[in-house]
DNA sequence: GCGCAGACATAACCATCGGTTATAGAAGCA
DNA sequence: TGCTTCTATAACCGATGGTTATGTCTGCGC
């Protein structure tokens, strides 16, 4: 028995058909027809009355969908747990990331937990915008520096550690990039560069569709990486809402970056699995990441101050954070 | 993921050695070498930790350990209770059985249950020796008459139903053929025919290895189902211990049948699997079994006295009870 | 020290599996 | 009738899962 048949399968049973679980499952429909026909030989057993209008579990088929999800998960939750077992025993701590991770608490959350846990690693995974979970969902890596919100949240830990505007992302050579600021609604109707559109709900964040008033979102290009992402804006195909940092981590000739008004800022989180609580090392690493946000977020305070109005002028952002 | 790969892991694990489980499970070594590398590479964990007295597990490879059994398992379950519910809905009730199942009280048991139960009908299904639950343990049935004691017993529920003498199967050319009784010690020097070895303490019970005081079994055959045990002993192979409805069920030209003495005698039970209480068609089943138990007892007890002599007298028992 | 035995790895080969594209049939619908 | 939309089938291809034969390393007995 296969887990992957078992995937078909229950494709099969929730769409009611197979032309319609083959798209989903991005296999062609002769495949899965032939894969459902030898799960149904291997069994004995037909699991699903065919019509024209598309498949129909029998009862024997809906015996086994009742079982197939929870299977499924058990195989996936075993070899997490395998690759995590490895991953200890090698003293390794896998840490996944988005685009800049914590931004210029990165390196000090790092050293702080190398610091703090002798003798161990950390290998850190940059993920594309396609997993906005960083493998922390399929259990490939044990803990992750994300931007909030992400889909599955509520199954994981997660503790927010920065909070930054969001700017826009616009070509050079767009009449916008000449202001200090935009207000978002000028870009109500400007085309955007998105994630991919299977990230649901992060891709709705940073094309900020709650805060259009029921505008509709024009998409100029899809991307699933940094480098992609510049390439398309760059390129004119569109423009894009991003964390204020990425002025200083994505600069790029032909990119410009501006501070917009009228969008909800970005959070960055430390986020782990529920049972990775008991992971010493990733207890340790979370504790390191708040111990970082204190030190940030009282720098933050003090210069918030005199950044506000700084950073509103643009353009040298990226030389005094990295001072 | 595959079940087989996990079983396999699990071999390899149990024994220790490529070589060892590719023994057990019947596969040549470097067909496993090569499982246990693609299910690592696939895992991207290494397993084991290779030497030359043999394979030892990671802590990854014990992670994995710990969790496989149970997966097996949960997929096996899930299977069974497909295939159940498809026969369930066929309104098939699937009766497994060993040899002559319940001797003459299985037609009584079947019209009666096919009476209790209108619209359903039963699929018997014989097993060889091999399997001496008769499918049930893995689901292949939902209910089996079987000759017990049988390996697995602990984990279904069973009802004796008919209890015999066990006699002897010989070549009817054989020195002992022209007795009338054999004692089971005049049997321990011969050549038997067994079960496979594969099942163990069933195999065991029908060469009386509990009944020999110490002294080994000689095997002059293994046999997986009646006919080929018929043979192996009509071409003088061996003799073997059979439940005396043998010379009713399977009387044959050069096969006698003998009454032993100084062996335990050998019972026929309903067997079904707990989870099978359930289901109404099963209790019916069960119901109907110990009906024919009692009227079935009461029967035999009302001829014992005439029979006894008889019986003894060897030879024309077949003609009698088949009256 | 030498050869042997035992255990895992590799090579070469073959059937089946899991996928593809192209196409056939059947049934609803304008 | 003809179009669309299902599922099923055919023909093909690379990868998988198995085989036998052989290599390589190591420990052991002499």
């Amino acid at each position: 028995m296969n887990t992957r048949l078992l995937r078909y399968f229950l494709a099969v049973a929730d769409t009611g058909s197979l032309t319609g679980a083959a798209r989903v499952l991005f296999v062609s429909q002769p495949a899965l027809t032939k894969q459902i026909g030898r799960l149904e030989a291997q069994l004995g057993v037909a699991l699903f009355t065919r019509s024209r209008t598309g498949m129909v579990l029998t009862e024997a088929g809906q015996a086994l969908a009742r079982r197939a999800p929870a299977l499924v998960d058990a195989c996936e939750q075993a070899l997490r747990e395998t690759k995590s077992a490895a991953s200890r025993a090698a003293r390794v701590l896998r840490v996944g990331f988005i685009a800049s991770a914590a931004n210029e608490a990165t390196q000090q959350i790092i050293a702080a937990f190398t610091d703090a846990q002798p003798g161990w690693r950390v290998d850190m995974h940059q993920a594309p915008w396609s997993d906005p979970t960083a493998g922390l969902a399929d259990g490939e890596v044990d803990v992750a520096l994300l931007r909030l919100p992400f889909p599955g949240q509520e199954s994981l830990r997660v503790e927010v550690l920065l909070t930054e505007p969001r700017w826009v992302a616009l070509p050079a050579t767009h009449p916008l990039a000449d202001r200090d600021r935009v207000a978002f609604r000028e870009l109500w109707d400007e085309p955007f560069v998105a994630a991919p559109a299977a990230t649901g709900p992060w891709r709705d964040y940073w094309l900020a569709a709650d805060e259009r008033e029921g505008r509709p979102v024009r998409i100029g290009a899809t991307t699933d990486q940094p480098d992609d992402w510049l390439q398309a804006i760059a390129n004119g195909y569109g423009v894009a809402l991003a964390p204020e940092s990425a002025a200083r981590f994505y600069a790029r000739p032909g990119v410009a970056y501006r501070p917009v008004t009228g969008v909800s800022p970005s959070h960055i989180g430390v986020a782990w699995p529920p049972a990775g609580g008991g992971d010493p090392a990733v207890r340790r690493f979370v504790r390191c990441c708040l111990r970082a946000r204190t030190a940030a977020t009282t720098g933050e305070t003090r210069e918030a101050g005199t950044v506000d109005s700084d950073e509103l002028t643009t353009g040298t952002d990226s030389e005094r954070n990295h001072r």
